[in-house]
DNA sequence: CCGCATCCTTCACGATACTG
DNA sequence: CAGTATCGTGAAGGATGCGG
């Protein structure tokens, strides 16, 4: 019965601990649209964000390799984010967690 | 450029919710393994969960849908939990998660 | 056996001010 | 412009005790 698994939650966990984070979807969202997006760009693109918060969570996708972070020695500076080829390996995933949540919410009478 | 996905941050969230809580991947990978299991047997495959907290996320995945609670009425009572067909359908994400989640912790060396 | 009530801790996130 | 520093807040989770 439903053999595989084995020990494994937690594989599943550190996907899960990702992309875990109030803001980062809507930062793959954006960052899959456009391949190069300003700091402040994404700021206006995403109202509610705080600086300190939208920093930490791009922070976060460029440690684990989701985003890669380009600072131009400028003056004023400038940085812009973009997603990674690895990043992109997200996406299948993302898509039926889309998928997934159409259905629920309409399941659920919330949609 | 990667067109579609207006908007749908939130569907994809709406997923996530369901899934996010500390002990909810162990507690579906237990369920998936095994058709019924009694919330004691629970408890002592999910070492370092609280009573407390288990009952509050098998409560939540119910109220998704997500598992079915049976209460026996006994005496002493006997609670088993299993998953539900519905639930079933989040086994494809689960197993993607799996592979990306393997991926990743080889490529950071956590692996 | 199963779960609720109460209290406590921790941590993600938020608001605001300051700087190269 | 794109941060860091500091302080505050709430929600998730943990520990323990009581009860049907």
């Amino acid at each position: 019965m439903e053999e595989r698994l084995t020990q494994s939650e937690c594989l599943v966990a550190s996907t899960l601990q990702v992309i875990s984070g109030k803001w980062k979807m809507v930062i793959l969202y954006h960052l899959f649209s456009q391949p190069h997006i300003r700091f402040s760009e994404l700021m206006r693109k995403i109202p509610g964000v705080s600086q300190r918060v939208l920093t930490k969570q791009l922070r976060e996708l460029e440690q684990e390799g989701i985003v890669v972070r380009t600072v131009y020695p400028e003056v004023p500076p400038r940085v812009e984010y973009a997603i990674s080829p690895y990043g992109r390996s997200l996406r299948p995933i993302l898509d039926m967690m889309h998928s997934w949540g159409e259905q629920h919410l309409k399941r659920t009478g919330r949609l």
